[in-house]
RNA sequence: GCUCGGGUGGUGGAAUAGGUAGACACGCAGGACUUAAAAUCCUGUGGGCAGUAAUGUCCGUACGGGUUCGAUUCCCGUCCCGAGCACCA
């Protein structure tokens, strides 16, 4: 009997489906494993044999959990909000209810055929009211909460308001934007617009005027995360500053939270610390300097790192955003500046960030005063500092930092040396090395003590203080989409106000147009009663990471009209103990994520302040895209080994066509009319295709369907191919040319069980020594590469084993019953009829993982005492090797310290008959 | 520029508390079965040199040093590739 895998899937997918057989419930007497796929989002496009290698991985370690004995929550769902839906609503006018649900539905089929064992009434969209009620309400809970720095953690705003009536705001310490101080008098005295303007300055959820990256193209706002290199992340379109008034979330009072709370992860490395980046913790000093703009004097604050080199300051810089350039222009200067800030206007982001180094500035007439030298310091106005960052104001000290250095040198500013012996005629001297001088009582110091002490000066003669920077900034919230939650949030005499909790979820409404309003406003302004009890609501929605900040919470309770999650699901499923997902969201959704569970955690609806224990992150798969080269203005074709001696274009074809980079000719004059009659120049009568790693993509004819692999080879072969190429976290391009092994291995499997006649094989006979050790070893091997996610070299070692056990002509059912259910996670369907035939109840996943006992693969050892350097003795070991064939090694008699002129400790020693080979230290 | 990864056959990749480098697979070459193809199976396959051959021998994990009885693995320096951040004061 052939392996008829088509049948076999087929069928177990059936009874899976109809005996959910992977559903999960809450399960208090059995140990819990959350295993999470990052959910997609589902595209026009279907799923490429990309997408699923994540979810392969996960599948497998999910089944391999189940074999464990525990209680496994394995769901899926979508992330079904965003862009691309939107953007082919506003083109065909087709609403993005329809088109994503028909997404879905394909992506579901496309996901059915690979075999997951997810429980799939745990499905949740993010697009469903029953689910964006609770993202919704999470914000409503973020605009009634405040963040105190004292607990560390958000508090109801009933807590702020009591403060204020005490004490004003002088005592709190809250993080908050508020510009005005008041005592209790003050605040009583307050209208109470005006007690709302204050409070939006201290929620977690607040509308606030800041500067944001807006994108013309796309008529929307943008997160940080959703712009890179001044262009947006979707579409690439240019992306411009723009002060707006949007709502936003304080992620950057959980900053410090976020970073400590990277240290207990089971994350990677390079993950953490693009997570430690993006956060951007910086220790040093806020200091004041006195400015004089000619008639008045105040004071102005910068932050530095370096505290150590004020000795070193020759001038100032503001940023041209700065709210100081205002008052320390000098009338005569007025003119200068008000050109530069405009030319400073005209640079979109991406020039300013391209011609990073080209030095403009100007001069604002106005002095400040350093504290320690009382020398005057011009202060000047230049657009290498960032309002964003620190106070949007710096010292400049050009001998020891290299952006000061190129400015000072352009416009003729003294630098000053402050480190014994250094050279700053060419360059600064960056370093935070070497000893203090020309720096009155720093001097003699190494840099290292310098910096606290400076510090500590500034602090004793109460110049400024201690202070930590975060790059870390607020996210903005606000969408100009229709594609979205819509906010629970209505304006009263302007002023913005929370829906009731009852009111939720607030849906969104069915639109004609989805164009954004000539005016500018969002496409909700044309949906007819967008009004809450006659009051206008807000018109923005929330933006694409709303809704998948806390969907993994969602899955342990999906049902729950009441609540989240209810208390005891919490309780019992906690938090992710596996999270597998791609890169890109480092710092995005990861960090969005981790903000909105340590905000319910404080809330205590959550009972984990980090959701994602373990996360791996798999590597992309990329095309490998097949070209053809055209010899210019001719419809000939010229083979790739030839293509030199013709000037060419190289144009993409359907790797489809091409097997092996050989092209199906026929095949390709039949793609496409404009190649119906196409001339080709062949070597030894085939045509060579050229090819090139790249993004998988339609554009690149590069995209390869998991429906075509599984209509070739079957869902198995792709989940273990895919497996097989190489480790997880490494990014590859998808290459056919290897899958036929994978594939002669499941045959080669399925061989073990029925001869050619299809006669079963399966003897009860009992298991000799050498099988018992291939099994037992194999056991250890898989179980031990599961464990670290080394699936790769889990196949290999199951090639291995089953070569070994065929040329044992072993087919005993004890030796093939565990070694099914070895293999049911990597290949669940031809373990599933395997186990079955060997007249098993389904499923593999109701039997448990076999134990692995040591005793069959211990070494045989006899005492054979041999010398080594005259000083060691030996234990032989009689190994035999499957052929029979002896292996002698030879073991440390004792477990005694011995000690080699290096300092090694020796505790086996390994020979091969003659010749020592292998000395374990 | 800074930070983090990584450089192993024709290819994907094995092997690191230092111990026979190249597992496993692809590809390629040769062979068996077959009228033929498909499928299946067997053999060989890092490089050089010597030998009819079994085999022997030297060189080999980006490059140059070091530690060690022994280094793909540890340390120092150089080069290259990838990823992330990037006027962050």
């Amino acid at each position: 009997m052939e392996y008829k895998f088509k049948e076999i899937e087929d069928k177990w997918q059936s009874y899976w489906s109809s005996h959910k057989t992977f559903k999960v419930d809450t399960d208090p007497e059995r140990p819990k494993f959350y295993v999470l796929d990052m959910f997609p989002y589902p595209s026009g496009a279907g799923l490429h044999v990309g997408h699923p290698l994540g979810y392969i991985a996960s599948d497998i370690y999910s089944r391999y959990k189940r074999l464990r004995g525990y209680n496994v929550l394995h769901p899926m769902g979508y992330d079904a909000f965003g862009l691309p839906a939107e953007q082919y609503a506003i083109q065909t006018g087709q609403p993005p209810q329809k088109t994503t649900a028909d997404n879905i539905a394909r992506y579901r089929k496309q996901l059915d055929k690979l075999g997951f064992s997810y429980d799939w009434d745990r499905e949740i969209r993010t697009c469903d009211p029953s689910y964006y009620k609770w993202t919704q309400w999470a914000f409503l809970k973020m605009f009634q909460h405040w963040f105190n720095r004292e607990s560390c953690k958000a508090e109801p705003i009933e807590t702020l308001t009591n403060e204020f009536v005490h004490n004003g705001n002088r005592l709190v310490r809250a993080a908050h934007h508020c510009q005005k101080e008041f005592s209790a008098e003050e605040w009583l005295s307050f209208t109470d617009n005006e007690k709302e303007d204050v409070l939006m300055c201290y929620r977690i959820a607040y509308l606030g005027e800041t500067s944001v990256n807006w994108c013309e193209a796309l008529g929307t706002v943008l997160a940080n995360d959703e712009v890179k290199d001044g262009l947006s992340v979707r579409g690439g379109y240019p992306v411009e500053q723009k002060k707006m008034k949007q709502w936003q979330l304080r992620v950057s009072a959980y900053a410090e939270r976020l970073l400590e709370g990277l240290e207990d992860l089971a994350w990677s490395d390079s993950l953490k610390e693009m997570q430690r980046n993006w956060i951007g913790r910086s220790e040093g000093a806020q200091m004041d300097f006195m400015v004089n703009n000619g008639t008045e004097t105040f004071s102005m604050t910068v932050f530095t790192t370096r505290a150590d080199t004020v000795f070193g300051v020759t001038f100032m810089v503001l940023a041209p955003e700065s709210e100081w350039v205002e008052k320390l222009t000098v009338p005569e200067k007025e003119k200068e500046v008000r050109e530069y800030l405009d030319y400073v206007k005209t640079k979109t982001e991406r020039e300013r960030m391209t011609e990073t180094h080209r030095v403009t500035g100007v001069f604002t007439g106005s002095y400040a005063v350093n504290p320690f030298t009382g020398k005057q310091l011009p202060v000047w106005i230049s657009e290498y500092v960032m309002a964003g960052y620190g106070t949007g104001a710096i010292m400049a000290v050009p001998a020891h930092d290299s952006r000061d250095y190129i400015f000072a040198r352009h416009f003729n500013l003294p630098v000053i040396p402050l480190i014994e012996g250094c050279d700053v005629s060419h360059e600064s001297f960056d370093a935070k090395d070497g000893v203090m001088c020309n720096s009155g009582f720093l001097n003699g110091m190494p840099v290292e003590k310098a910096i606290p002490a400076a510090i500590e000066e500034v602090e004793k003669r109460q110049l400024g203080s201690r202070k930590v920077n975060y790059r870390l900034r607020d996210a903005i919230f606000s969408r100009q989409r229709y594609w979205g939650e819509p906010f629970p949030i209505y304006y009263k005499d302007g002023v913005a106000r929370p829906l009731p909790e009852s009111a939720l979820p607030l849906e969104l409404p069915l639109i004609d147009s989805f164009r954004p309003s000539g005016s500018g406003e969002p496409p909700l302004s044309n949906a007819k009663n967008w009004t809450y009890e006659g009051h206008p609501l807000e018109k923005s929605t929330m933006p694409g990471f709303a809704g998948s900040s806390a969907y993994y919470l969602r899955y342990m309770d999906p049902a729950n009209a009441e609540a989240l999650v209810s208390e005891r699901d919490n309780r019992y499923w906690q938090d992710v103990d596996l999270y597998i997902g791609g890169t890109e969201h480092a710092t995005g959704h990861l960090i969005y994520s981790r903000f909105w569970n340590k905000f319910l955690f404080d809330l205590g609806y959550v009972c984990k302040d980090e959701p994602f224990r373990k996360l791996v992150n798999q590597g992309m798969i990329q095309g490998r895209s097949s070209f053809v080269y055209r010899i210019k203005n001719t419809n000939t074709f010229v083979t790739y080994n030839l293509k030199d001696k013709y000037d060419t274009t190289e144009i993409h074809v359907d790797v489809n066509l091409v097997q092996n980079d050989r092209l199906d000719t026929d095949a390709f004059k039949a793609w496409n009319p404009e190649y119906r009659n196409a001339d080709f120049i062949l070597e030894n009568g085939e045509y060579i295709c050229g090819s090139a790693v790249e993004k998988m993509s339609k554009s690149m004819f590069n995209v390869v369907n998991p429906d075509t692999i599984c209509s070739h080879y079957g869902a198995d072969t792709l989940r273990m191919y895919e497996m097989f190429l190489g480790p997880l976290e490494q990014s590859k391009p998808w290459d056919t040319n290897g899958i036929d092994g994978v594939h002669r291995f499941l045959k080669k499997f399925w061989r073990m069980f029925f001869d050619k006649n299809g006669t079963l094989l399966v003897t009860e006979e009992t298991p000799h020594g050498n099988e018992l050790k291939v099994l037992h070893n194999l056991i250890r091997k898989v179980e031990d590469d599961i464990e670290h996610f080394s699936f790769n070299t889990t196949i290999s070692a199951f090639m291995i084993s089953i070569n070994e056990l065929t040329d044992l002509h072993c087919h005993k059912r004890s030796i093939l019953e565990p070694l099914v259910i070895l293999i049911s996670p990597y290949a669940p369907h031809i373990a599933e009829e395997l186990w079955q035939i060997l007249g098993n109840q389904p499923s593999v996943a109701n039997a448990s993982f076999p134990i692995y006992n040591e005793e069959y693969t211990k070494e045989h050892t006899m005492d054979y005492p041999v010398s080594f350097n005259g000083k060691l003795r030996f234990k032989k070991t009689l190994d035999l090797d499957l052929t029979g064939a002896q292996i002698e090694r030879f073991v440390l008699e004792d477990e005694r310290t011995l000690k080699y002129a290096g300092g090694a400790q020796i505790r086996k020693v390994i020979v091969i008959p003659g010749k020592i080979i292998n000395i374990v230290v």
